[in-house]
DNA sequence: AGCACGCCGACT
DNA sequence: GTCGGCGTGCTC
């Protein structure tokens, strides 16, 4: 007899761990590891569907005590053993559930802005909801429902889970009044949304010496069947995509399969042209915007070998493709690759332990890599291939750093520099273009009272609310939990009318170079002016078109867009993202600078770039401004090594939250006193602390840090943790998440 | 997550 | 005694 070990289709920690289940004979040669399968659960014998995930020959309890499986799943949904294998990997490194890491690796089913949602709604009208609310009051033992029901008449529809967590009600309560028919459970439905189509021709570039002896070193080595993970770091305009595809031509002529990963951003139109002409049908994108029957119909082709090169973001990672041989991460530096929802994954980690279990290899590429990534290199664990000349033989650009204090000495409280300001005239006068940049990242656009300094703040998470323009008047909008109310008139707290948007964002520079330069035509793009779909494409293509002479945005313009008439790139506060609270400031800095300088003069006009700043001798503004990335990074990984940060050792966040702020203080103690008696040598436990966003909607959130030079051990101490909560019955319902080298 | 079991107060 | 609301424990 055979026995399967299943992971039941329910995401609820409680129920993640394997379920054995007996094959009956007539199935035993259908079933296998990546199965999904039909089974009875639970004491009422529902039916849900699972995964397998082994299959063994010995049962793990008394047989009488197993079910059998019911069949395989209508869809028969495979899921490659190798997938499963990468989720394991995902859920040990990264400490999320088997199941979320099933899920993530297996992008079918779950929805893009995650789980599908279940709304209650009243089934009667409001009247008769009063009557019957009434009535439960006036009942003894059912305040439950009563409360449930003044809740829903006072807000149309709520949202179920808010209404168990929040409201403490229990779902019997919710049960009882479905099958009275006063309430109603709604679910919300998904959206479809087809992709455009693109033209093919053969299109093949000449490669210079240079990507010639690197494309040559790659492939040899790929040849050579090492599993070795390659960086190119090539500087900006260096032509890595060349190198990219000849290395895929190769690939694919062995009959191997190909994932190149590309941040979201910067798959634009221009980006996936260049592949299809050169490859043809066999090329697939996903992005965020397919819908999750589309996605899956990829990932069907991918299967079936219609397409054997995936483009697209993170999750293009988990293409089932059969005989993987390459994956490529082009800029490989860029913080999207790295998950912001359990499980944390980066991208770069899973890919490498992909390419391990495929036999594959990993090519990474960047002209700004990551300190964590050039580290490895340097080691040796990575080879190493440099690009240092620009493809068309462009001189870098000119870098003046301009220092505000001085300027603001000279009696200039403009937020330009005079330098900028003759500069951007300059420009103007001979019909070329001009970018200029506000890094914006870590500081929005808060209202504050100038009167008495108090911002407005959400009531529900430890944030201060933005000031979002709308048609209906101006709201103040929580980022973070979606509350919003009108914009005052007066300052809530001293009631002075002096209360308004705080700093200068990109409306602010828009509005000075109205005031400066009446005649020039700008565009603005940033958060607000790029909501809907398509607004993205539509400003650039017309900057791009000439329509205007100035672009000013925050970093959504730097990225890997080429505008041939740009002489002039103004970077108006270099210092914003300098002071930001964790390690990775400096590189955030630099590399977004770097990429900001590099934007000017790619045609065959000489480029300039204007820093401003307040720190002109700030490392990372300096090399930057001097595009040397070697001195930046000698003096970022000397100040990693010694305060022991990633990638010099590892790191793990804790995050600890509950409603109760009480408790969750507690548990966040007990945890990391916990962790202190290990008496790990070389552990360094920071905190615990409060979270930088100390409460999210009303939930409290506390950080333990944990530093060790191998990670393994830090990931061993989560194990720990898990075990520990597991034992102690108070903690049954407790939230926490890790997180291995946060960023 | 969602089901059944069983406790407990309320009512007959 | 019985009924129904509601919390809890368990799911191969």
């Amino acid at each position: 007899m055979l026995f399967a070990n299943v992971i039941v289709d329910i995401s609820h920690e409680k129920l993640d761990k394997t379920f054995q289940y007996i094959i009956p004979k007539e199935l035993e040669n259908k079933v296998m590891a990546g199965c999904q399968v039909d089974i009875p659960f639970g004491r009422g014998d529902r039916q849900i569907s699972g995964y397998v995930i082994e299959i063994e020959d010995k049962p793990c309890m008394d047989v009488s005590r197993l079910k059998e499986i019911k069949g395989l799943s209508k869809k028969s949904l495979m899921i490659e053993s190798q997938l499963i294998a990468l989720a394991g990997f995902i859920k040990e490194r990264y400490g999320s559930t088997m199941n979320k890491a099933l899920k993530t690796v297996i992008p079918i089913k779950q929805s893009i802005k995650g789980k599908e949602k279940k709304y209650l709604k009243l089934k009667v009208t409001k009247e008769e909801a009063q009557i019957l609310y009434e009535n439960y009051k006036k009942r003894k033992n059912t305040k439950g429902r009563a409360e449930l029901l003044n809740e829903l008449i006072n807000t149309e529809s709520i949202e179920y889970e808010l209404v168990i967590a929040k409201l403490a009600i229990s779902d019997q309560i919710i049960k009882g009044l479905e099958k009275q028919n006063i309430i109603e459970i709604d679910r919300t439905a998904v959206y479809r949304n087809p992709v455009g189509d693109y033209g093919t021709e053969e299109d093949r570039v000449c490669l210079n010496d240079e990507q010639k002896r690197v494309t040559e070193d790659i492939i040899a080595d790929i040849d050579s069947e090492k599993g070795n993970t390659h960086l190119i770091f090539g500087v900006t305009g260096s032509g890595k995509t060349e190198v990219y595809m000849e290395i895929i031509h190769h690939v694919l002529s062995k009959g191997k399969e190909v994932i190149v990963l590309i941040p979201e951003i910067s798959l634009t139109y221009q980006t996936i042209k260049r592949f299809y002409r050169r490859f043809g049908d066999i090329v697939s994108i996903i992005n965020s915007k397919l819908s999750q029957g589309e996605k899956y119909d990829q990932f069907e082709r991918a299967k079936n070998g219609e397409v054997k090169i995936m483009i697209g973001p993170r999750s293009a990672l988990f293409t089932p493709f059969r005989n993987l041989g390459l994956i490529i991460i082009d800029e490989e530096h860029e913080g999207a690759y790295k998950s912001d929802m359990v499980p944390k994954y980066h991208a770069r980690d899973v890919a490498i332990e992909r390419a391990r279990l495929a036999k594959a290899n990993v090519i990474l590429g960047s002209a700004t890599p990551a300190v964590a990534t050039y580290y490895k290199a340097l080691k040796g664990e990575y080879i190493l291939h440099k690009l240092s000349k620009r493809a068309n033989n462009m001189s870098l650009p000119h870098v003046d750093i301009v220092d505000m204090r001085e300027e603001l000495e000279n009696g200039n409280r403009d937020i330009f520099s005079d330098r900028l300001k003759m500069m951007i005239a300059d420009r103007l006068s001979k019909k070329e273009q001009v970018m200029l940049f506000m890094n914006r990242r870590g500081y929005s656009s808060f209202v504050s009272c100038r009167k008495c300094g108090e911002t407005v703040k959400c009531p529900h998470c430890d944030v201060s609310l933005t000031l979002h323009k709308k048609r209906a008047g101006d709201r103040l909008i929580c980022h973070y939990c979606g509350y919003s109310i009108e914009m005052p008139k007066f300052c809530p707290k001293c009631e002075s009318r002096y209360i308004g948007r705080f700093g200068m964002g990109t409306e602010q520079i828009e509005e000075k170079i109205s005031q400066l330069f009446p005649k020039a035509k700008t565009l603005r793009m940033d958060m607000d002016t790029t909501r809907a779909k398509g607004d993205y494409e539509k400003i650039l293509s017309s900057f791009c078109d000439g329509e205007a002479d100035i672009l000013v945005g925050t970093q959504m313009i730097v990225k890997g867009h080429d505008f041939s008439n740009v002489t002039l790139v103004g970077i108006i506060a270099a210092d914003l993202s300098l002071f930001a609270a964790d390690y990775m400031a400096g590189e955030r800095t630099f590399e977004l600078l770097t990429q900001a300088a590099g934007r000017a003069g790619r045609g065959d006009i000489a480029g300039s770039v204007v820093i401003q700043t307040y720190n002109p001798d700030a490392v990372s503004i300096r090399t930057a401004a001097s595009q040397n990335y070697e001195e930046f990074y000698q003096n970022e990984i000397g100040y990693r090594i010694l305060m022991s940060y990633p990638p010099a050792g590892g790191m793990m966040a804790i995050l600890i939250s509950d409603k109760r702020k009480d408790f969750a203080d507690r548990v966040a103690d007990d945890i990391a006193k916990r962790i202190e008696k290990t008496r790990i040598e070389g552990l360094v436990i920071i905190g615990p602390s409060k979270a930088a966003i100390a409460k999210i909607n009303d939930i409290y959130r506390n950080m333990i840090y944990l530093k060790h030079e191998d990670e393994d051990i830090l990931i061993k101490v989560k194990n720990a943790i898990l075990k520990y909560i597991d034992m102690v019955q108070e903690y049954k319902d407790l939230s926490i998440q890790f997180d291995l080298n946060p960023m």
